[in-house]
DNA sequence: CAAGATAAAAATATCGATTTTCTAAAGACC
DNA sequence: GGTCTTTAGAAAATCGATATTTTTATCTTG
């Protein structure tokens, strides 16, 4: 059990330097750091002399000052981590993704949130930088320019030079979702477009687009919620969809969010409405949350793998600096559709 | 725009250091050093000096390397947090309570979690402690013994010396949920006792039979849920509450179920079982996730001040650091009960 | 005008490691 | 026995800052 440390008993708190370790051997630290790191300059160091200094430093639990180290060596093992908000389940999940491949890599990360603030966006660029850190990540955030640093952007989607972005095909995506809700017999969808702010918002849009146009499906702006604010709760769509409830007089049968909270919100209000789910609209959200199977309907959505592009941004980032690997501009990760009890055949076009 | 720097065009990546600013305006880094810090040395340098030199600072953009600096100084502005995982809400909502203090007082975090792993836990204890942090944030973590360093453990009720406690009030807590459905005239209540590696669960369920006692309301064996497994996905209770239904004959009318996530899971069982929540049974959750009044129907839960125990948390601990404060070993955090559908009158007294 | 005070800045020590260079003694070889 | 290697380890340089001590020149002042 160790003390408190500090100012316990008015004693100053003794660190194990490398210095003590040598002191205790009797020899200097320069052979006691060279047996201890089995350095080159340790070949000439007997064994028996080896052993002695190794089983002093375990003895005195001796830990190399990260700091002094560090300086030395010009490696700090530490990665940076940029997102907007750390406590929406998106983040959360890319970085417990992170962390996963950083623990069996010996890395560690310190993490930032911005708050949509260009200002403290910059400020922590440069902080971390100054810090030390060998990478950055960031998270669902338009870097402005590149960085002096082996960089992944996950969905950030705006293409920088030195930069590996990591998206999910918005394409593939949103054809999931579509062709479902085609088949289905679907053809008066309502659409959500996403904030501004975030990256994803605009590519998956024109993802929609593009799939709409080759299924024939129209994409009516009377047919289209535009979201803002957090999106990482239901209120972000429930009184966006109310107020199109209200004033839109436009037939629809099928619902397409823009994640599963925004599905949830909208869900809220149309049963409210007294739009039942899925026997007069149905609805597809987009992420797959861990409540999605739970909530009544269960949710049809297209599912991201947000766990995966944490690990996949961590392992990505870690071969440019550990391994010197050249850097790829993209890479694409698959979407997967869910098929729940929110989409059901369309009664209008059944009726046909 | 900055360059990629390391290997661009094959040059050398020019950092500016303490010594390129002396060398840029003629004088000595411990000169420079003294007029950047505004330290006592500077008193006797004079003011066109002082402007030339912090001109220079400005235009070469200079910022201290912060591993030399901080092994000078013996700081590092760094705290560790410790989670068992940054996946879930929870932890997410926390993190994000402390990084908001954090970035006020210009302080930055390394995460690490430890997956309920106890060596792991030791490991980056160690770890942390090595690396300078000056001071421990634990969630939901049972921390093994007092650290040589500021503590404050986040639910991590075993009370351990030099470790301030920072606690939801769960004799509160219990009292608001079990009043209510009192109230309402429940009699029969079915409870939920939360996982061991949790260490809320202990206490949380104490809590529960005290309060229980107190109205006079059983807690009977056979109307108590055990539950096993991760926390954060109403996957919890589900089986559990499956199982459950399908052996015991026990009748009962109304859930206090170990959190939301639990009580989603609950629900769907209850619901498959053509139980209906609110008219059969009422349901109260806990922690009111962000999705909790949106699930249906809306869920009824004791609020648990998540961001706000990681903003106490984080305030209390650089009060510690910065003002050395003296640590107090218990911060309680009231619980609110936010009452929606899920809750009703019991159909059973109510004929009575 | 010599002694002391002050201004201005250089020189040096330090933080705690790693890395490179040096030195002293023992052993090998012709 | 003198030179060359090898062995064993010490000494010094370095990473990039901050903090303390010295130095040098200038300015007072009796």
């Amino acid at each position: 059990m160790q003390s408190h440390g500090k100012k316990q008993d008015g004693q100053k708190l003794r660190v194990v330097t490398l210095r003590s370790v040598a002191d205790h051997v009797g020899l200097t630290p320069s052979t006691v750091s060279a047996v201890l790191n089995n350095s080159a300059a340790a070949r000439s160091v007997p064994e028996h002399t080896k052993a002695r200094i190794l089983a002093a430093s375990r003895e005195l639990n001796y830990r190399p000052n990260y700091l002094a180290r560090s300086l030395r060596v010009q490696r700090t093992y530490t990665i940076g981590v940029i997102a907007r908000d750390l406590g929406d389940a998106y983040a959360a999940m890319i970085i417990s993704g992170v962390e996963r491949y950083l623990r069996q890599q010996n890395f560690f990360f310190l993490t930032v949130a911005h708050h949509n603030d260009k200002k403290l966006l910059d400020t922590y660029s440069q902080i971390l930088l100054q810090r030390g850190v060998e990478g950055l990540i960031s998270v669902d955030t338009m870097l402005g320019e590149s960085m002096s640093l082996p960089t992944i952007a996950i969905a950030g989607h705006r293409p920088v030079e030195g930069v590996t972005n990591i998206l999910l095909d918005h394409r593939r995506a949103a054809s999931l979702a579509l062709q479902h809700l085609f088949d289905l017999g679907h053809r008066e969808i309502l659409f959500m477009k996403g904030p501004e702010y975030s990256a994803d918002s605009t590519d998956r849009w024109h993802a929609i687009l593009a799939v709409a146009r080759d299924l024939g499906l129209a994409v009516h702006p009377d047919l289209t919620i535009h979201l803002e604010g957090d999106l990482s709760t239901p209120e972000v769509a429930y009184p966006a969809t109310k107020e199109f409830l209200a004033k839109s007089k436009k037939p629809f049968t099928a619902l397409f969010a823009f994640n599963d909270n925004s599905a949830l919100g909208a869900i809220s209000a149309f049963q409210e409405a007294g739009l039942h789910v899925p026997q007069h609209v149905s609805v597809v959200g987009f992420d797959d949350i861990k409540m999605a199977p739970y909530i009544n309907p269960s949710l049809t959505t297209v599912r991201q793998p947000l766990l995966k592009m944490g690990e996949i941004a961590a392992r990505s980032l870690l071969n440019q600096i550990k391994n010197g690997e050249e850097y790829v501009p993209e890479i694409l990760v698959e979407p997967e559709l869910v098929i729940r009890k929110s989409t059901a055949k369309c009664a209008k076009t059944a009726n046909l």
